[in-house]
DNA sequence: GCGTAACCTGTTTTT
DNA sequence: CAGGTTACGC
């Protein structure tokens, strides 16, 4: 086998030992993807393995395209029998197939994070709930969060400790949403991503016969970013390899960044408990970065104590320091990337595609989007709303999802008024009632409005119910593009579009043509047999951002966030706003766990550059349409400060906040970082481990509270100014600050 | 039912 | 500050 040549020791031993259950724990550029798809090839090649057989899942659907088409050039056309996706595509598939045993119709539609949080506040208002207690965004990751552990709503209102949980934050009727979301959802004969993983958990639960079915076809079992794994997916694949124990699993525990999603570290930490034969390969050598770059990463992982053993080197160049570039505003931090970005192409050589500039938020992008503008440098942004969640693509989209499943009740609300057709929300309303109270579905009052309501109104509603059953009907003589520019006409969108001659309508026009061109790929392209509509539309409720196809031909500079940029990498990286409350986001400063999390995001940032790094940050920063005083993040001193230099060129003088960090304070007076961290700083106040914020609602002045990052300190005023509740809290150490509640996390002490 | 203007509120990351 | 929501007048 000429591939295996390439290969290192511990690389080799992963792809040729393909039997049994093993580990690969693959420290950041160690070549993991060249290890799975030599482990794929060697499956199919050297064993003679079904494709067939095969499972392998991947963080995105990009990942497993490209995956694909390396297996494809060292395999052949074989390749594309594997079954190889992100965990939400490849089972959507299975589930489909197998819906009618769970109660749904195979055609079922996939709500979007959008359409159930809309969902949610619909029910929140039924209920009528103050939507401030219980805020949609709250109460879905509630839910959510729930679906990923398994935990049914049943088993939610059944549980004394989560109800307690949930008057305690004052929530009591969380398990009654749950219930009702849910019921809403099978009604609408829809899944949303949760349930996507936790129906397949109890199709194959109460299904013996599937899971065994699939556990047989699926020999070998390939997971890519185990890390990301969440307790769902967790038993999902543990389920599947349980007759086989053919499971391989990649993954950096050190590169863990989606807990909030629910993604649960443990899995990979305990993985060797489920299989006590397992094999654990270690691929330490990283073939990505310079020897500085490597040991900035090392040094500042250190810091996390929940990980694996491992240490990563590297046998490449020492390379060049990391530079620090100090800015007084973020605009200036812009121009200072922007500078910098035009110097390393000329001096340098290096292209745009090479470089990236990565950043915590996106609302960041703004800033450097303006500088590299004004610098005629090409750029192109990675994320943010995607393609698939513009309003005038969901709404086409909606349409065509209704005319496919007649219970998706999010897509009929969506479109019944759309465009303007004089059917409000008083018409709305009616319908409901008169759905609720004859048991019936919307679509069965809508189609026959006649006998369910009288009015002004039913000629509309009629009218509009006839031409939906004539998009039906077209659905089902022809394939997609037919169907679907059929219904961009009819239903008046495309009409209502080309009349809005504005640049945001003339791109929205565009828009909704490019997703049609995108179903005539659909059909033309070959190797599909099925071209109806209701295919396409299966194939496109995944897609996200990520996978979008972005004109890599021209060459342009990329700017992301760091969740985004994982799995990636660049010859230079600018990692942009390395302050505190930024980064790590001080949303995330409540628990140990959550600040390893952001130090485990910094390692990402840094560990995506091969040759060159730099870090920025700014003194003062628009946050929320203030300008701020910024300090600079506690991350910079936990890097080796051996691998870092200073940028002399800053012309003006920095000017410090008041509260300046160790790192900060050493910069300014020239010191090196030997000497030790000043007392009374953010490092000293440890919050207690089990540190729970209290209910403000109740908040007075006089009350001592406890913040997680500022420590102790006593409200001395409430409501200062402004339309948000903020307290004004005298903290022992950090002197007054201002917090905004809905906001801040504060434990009360006392009175 | 619709359009406008005043008003409110919030700030993380995304399959 | 900006985007979303509500109230009100037509």
């Amino acid at each position: 086998m000429e591939y295996l040549e390439s290969l290192n020791e511990p690389q080799r031993e992963g792809v040729i030992n393909t039997e049994g259950p093993c580990m690969i724990i693959a420290g950041a550029g160690s070549g993991k993807t060249r290890v799975l798809t030599f482990r794929i090839a060697h499956l199919m090649h050297s064993n003679g393995v079904d494709p067939f057989n095969i499972m392998a899942l991947t963080f995105t659907n990009k990942a497993a395209k490209e995956m694909k088409e390396r297996i494809e050039k060292v395999v052949g056309s074989d390749a594309r029998n594997l079954w190889m996706g992100t965990f939400h595509s490849v089972f959507l598939r299975i589930l489909r197939r197998e819906a009618d045993l769970l109660g749904y119709p195979s055609s079922f539609s996939v709500y979007d994070t959008d359409d159930s949080k809309t969902l949610l506040r619909q029910i929140i208002k039924e209920l009528q709930l103050d939507d401030k207690v219980y805020k949609p965004n709250v109460v879905f990751n509630r839910i959510s969060g729930a679906k990923n552990k398994l935990i049914s709503w049943q088993e939610y209102v059944n549980n004394p400790q989560i109800r307690a949980d949930d008057e305690l934050a004052m929530r009591p009727r969380m398990g009654e949403l749950y219930k009702t979301y849910s019921d809403r959802c099978f009604k609408a004969s829809a899944m949303d991503f949760d349930d996507l993983l936790f129906n397949t958990n109890v199709l194959f639960r109460d299904h013996p016969e599937v899971l065994h079915k699939y556990q047989h076809r699926f020999r070998y079992i390939l997971v890519d970013e185990y890390q990301d794994t969440n307790y769902s997916q967790y038993l999902i694949t543990k389920k599947l390899a349980a007759v086989h124990q053919n499971i391989c699993v990649v993954g950096d525990d050190a590169q863990s960044i989606y807990a909030f999603r629910g993604a649960d570290i443990r899995n990979i930490l305990n993985f060797e408990k489920d299989y006590p034969d397992l094999k654990v390969i270690r691929l330490e050598q990283n073939y990505r970065s310079t020897k500085v770059i490597v040991n900035a990463a090392n040094s500042v992982i250190a810091n996390n104590k929940a990980q694996l053993k491992k240490e990563v080197w590297t046998a490449n160049d020492e390379g060049e320091l990391i530079e620090l570039l100090r800015a007084n505003s973020d605009n200036e931090e812009a121009r200072l990337v922007a500078t910098s970005i035009f110097e390393q192409k000329l001096n340098h050589q290096i292209k745009n595609n090479e470089i990236a500039v990565l950043y915590r938020t996106n609302s960041q992008s703004r800033a450097i989007e303006e500088a590299l503008r004004r610098s005629n440098i090409k750029y192109k942004i990675i994320g943010g709303l995607s393609f698939y969640q513009r309003k005038e693509i969901k709404d086409l989209l909606s349409y065509l999802r209704f005319v496919i499943n007649q219970n998706d009740e999010q897509a009929l609300r969506r479109i019944i008024n759309l465009p303007k057709r004089g059917i409000g929300q008083g018409t709305i309303d009616k319908i409901v009632v008169a759905a609720d109270q004859h048991q019936v579905s919307l679509w069965d009052v809508v189609s026959n409005v006649m006998r369910y309501l009288n009015g002004r109104i039913t000629n509309t509603v009629d009218q509009f119910a006839t031409m939906i059953k004539s998009f039906m009907a077209v659905v089902k003589k022809k394939d997609a593009y037919e169907a679907a520019s059929y219904i961009a006409k009819h239903s008046g969108l495309l009409r209502e579009l080309y009349e809005d001659k504005t640049i945001e309508g003339l791109n929205r026009y565009e828009n909704v043509q490019e997703l049609l061109n995108a179903i005539k790929e659909f059909v033309d392209n070959k190797e599909i047999e099925d071209k109806s509509l209701d295919t396409f539309l299966q194939e496109v409720a995944l897609i996200t951002s990520v996978d979008e196809d972005t004109d890599d031909d021209e060459e342009k500079v990329t700017l992301m966030t760091i969740h985004m940029a994982k799995g990636l990498e660049f010859k230079v990286v600018y990692l942009v706003g390395m302050e505190e409350d930024l980064f790590p986001s001080q949303m995330m400063l409540t628990s140990r766990e959550d600040l390893e999390e952001e130090r485990r995001l910094f390692y990402v940032a840094i560990t995506r550059a091969k040759q060159k790094l730099f870090l920025s940050y700014a003194n003062t920063r628009y946050r929320f349409g203030h300008l701020k005083s910024c300090e600079p993040s506690r991350f910079l001193d936990e890097v080796d400060p051996s691998c870092i230099k200073v940028n002399k060129k800053v012309s003006q003088p920095v000017e410090m906040p008041r509260q300046t960090s160790h790192y900060a304070k050493s910069l300014v007076s020239g010191m090196k970082k030997e000497s030790k961290p000043a007392q009374n700083n953010m490092y000293t106040h440890k919050p207690s481990p089990d540190f729970a914020p209290s209910d403000t609602s109740n908040l007075k002045e006089g009350m001592r509270v406890e913040h997680p990052k500022f420590g102790f300190g006593k409200v001395v005023a409430m409501d200062v100014g402004g339309a948000s509740r903020k307290a004004k809290v005298m903290f022992d150490n950090f002197g007054e600050k201002t917090l905004l509640l809905s906001f801040a996390k504060l434990k009360i002490h006392s009175t």
